[in-house]
DNA sequence: GATGAATGAGGATTCATTCAT
DNA sequence: GATGAATGAATCCTCATTCAT
């Protein structure tokens, strides 16, 4: 009993330790050396938590896309009004600074041609954060406040679209884009959802957009 | 000087079998020894003509995204008119069988982060995307058949960015959700350029739609 | 006191689990993770009763072939006749079921030169089977249902041989030839010792030894 | 061309290193490091020749088994008339000086429940020695010398498996029981086959056979 | 120019053994 | 007494790279 708490602590500290690698040096950096590395073990050890290292990979991959998932969903749980929960969803779906999380879902993404027993995971994360939008959309189109021009999935799926596509964009550090492909989310919601996100600011020479959105 | 035209062709045959790899097996599954069977040439031959298997590769990554980049331009200039322009470089860019090149534009966003030496190809690539869809944009606004309601570079900028994350999604051949993912990035472009680019579709509920694009 | 007792129970039982082990998986694939599994111990604990996992083993197989010497020596004991005594033992000895026994009989033999430690328990086991069937054969010719037509320790050592190698060969599962290996054994039984232990078999042409076998 | 034959070489070369190793350290005991120290080559480098070990092995083995086979076979057709070839063929069958071949034919045969890969080989080369004796024993029965007292079959599968078993008891080279066992061999064939072979040894006390086979 | 033989570092994995608890 | 966590040496295998020819 004891025995096997603290043997799913250790396969817990392995997991994490996993995250960080891949999060690291990404999936195809990540060997059992480094994990052991990582978690100051020796390699053997981990083979001694885990039948295979792809075990473990794919271990760390689930959990890393549900703990993603999950805090999507939390996110939205917690939003005080379709808005600013909308406005909310687009920060933290192009986050700053990325979690370990978010960059393994970006690393997995990249890498299910060659792994295919991450699709599914995949498709079911997707599935989730289109799910977790239109929830959103349709809480601000009862509300009022979202007036849709088109089709709630759609909506949905071009959210979730924009924000990877952004967020690959950031796994370069080296410029700072990240307000801007912020922005350019959140325009498309705006203008998807017949509803005003953002401030109209003079120095980004909005006007057109000014004047339609603000009726 | 004629060795030197030899030799220039002879990388020339290496980086163009080197697309194939990439394109067949992935970044990841590219190897000396499979390019040298495509190339029909000897393992030894590959490092005498680069410095090393990595120059090869990202010699190879740069030529295919320039080539990439060239054929988006000349679609462009190719078209009738602004509409079917934009129907045409969205289909191409989200496109049914996934050119040699382009799969290895996703491949090689996918390793960016670990190879650093991508990063200033990918960012050219990327702007002149963005330079080619803002230039669409405002012949077509210029013609009248666009009424954009947000940023010109907004619209440019999204719509990269979606077929860029819809482009990865079909990496995954196990589902064929293209004709919906070209579907989605027509309807942003609908909503953002107020325009017409599919016709209304009374099995997919889009009434809104229809009534408040065109008003 | 006490626990000299319990100690030497679990070392036997840890033979016992070893017997099993070999038998199911051969020699080479039995491991202390096997052995620990099959005894329901933990891997540490094998470690702990005997000073080296070759140990066990050799323990293991010491007594698996004295067990089998005790076995052949019993089957003779209750023998009700020379002639029906031969073909039980021979019978018995290319068995139709190999115990496991037996079964490491065979692994032990076959891994005779890398494990020397084996060696004079493989030779002790011999003389004891030939000295086993030397009394069945001076039984016999006592008795007068034998006429030896060679030494009596050749037809023994013969008789041994040919059960080691007819058992050897049906290690392989894939054949049943194990009728045909008694009936040569038996064969050579009735030429060397002048009795009959076979039911003429007319499809078998083998009027010669009928015949010439007795004169 | 050239460098075919040249790979050729290089592989009989190995092979020949891997008969060494088996034959010294058994089939449990070869390794890809073993195998290039004993051909003074790195171990990658036997990985160049063989697509993988095993079938380095396996290539071994059946060259092993089928140039004994060969060896047998010529044997035979040297012999000058029955009597001496089977003479000839007892002693070689139970060799003085273990060749690497049949040490591997005993490894092999040995090992064959846990690789099933050699199955087909190893029967093939039983075929083959029982067809070399059946050959023989006809030889002799059609020339008058042998008067067969069991079936062909039989006899020349009793020869293998005296041969078999004998030879693996040579294996433990502590004892020079060889003479013993050729003589024991050859005893056999002299009451199956109604001929004589051995001179009368007085001081083997084998006054019953003298007597039967010096009439 | 071009080859293919050869290497060596690194990959995952297995497993007998040790040892703190 | 007994455990299971942890190790380290061994296993085969991959692959970019070097170099004599």
């Amino acid at each position: 009993m004891m025995a096997t708490v603290r043997r799913q602590q250790r396969k817990q500290e392995l997991l994490t330790a996993t995250h960080r690698v891949i999060s690291e040096r990404g999936i195809a950096g990540a060997s059992v050396r480094a994990v052991a590395d990582r978690a100051a073990l020796s390699p053997g050890s981990i083979l001694y938590y885990f039948e295979s290292f792809e075990e473990l990979v794919t271990a760390a991959v689930e959990s890393a896309m549900e703990e993603f998932g999950d805090r999507r969903r939390r996110l939205l749980d917690a939003a005080a009004d379709p808005i600013t929960g909308l406005c909310q969803m687009v920060e933290a779906g192009i986050p700053e600074r990325i979690s370990d999380e978010l960059r393994i879902v970006y690393e997995v993404s990249s890498v299910l041609r060659d792994k295919p027993q991450f699709r599914a995971s995949v498709a079911l994360l997707m599935d989730r954060q289109v799910a977790i939008y239109r929830d959103l959309i349709r809480w601000g189109t009862e509300s009022g406040v979202f007036r849709p021009v088109m089709e709630e999935a759609t909506i949905a799926e071009n959210l979730v679209a924009l924000e990877d596509a952004y967020g690959l964009y950031l796994l370069d550090p080296s410029s700072d884009r990240r307000p801007h492909y912020v922005r350019n989310a959140l325009r498309f919601a705006e203008a998807a959802l017949g509803c005003t996100l953002l401030p109209a600011t003079p120095d980004d020479t909005l006007e057109p957009l000014g004047k339609d959105s603000t009726p």
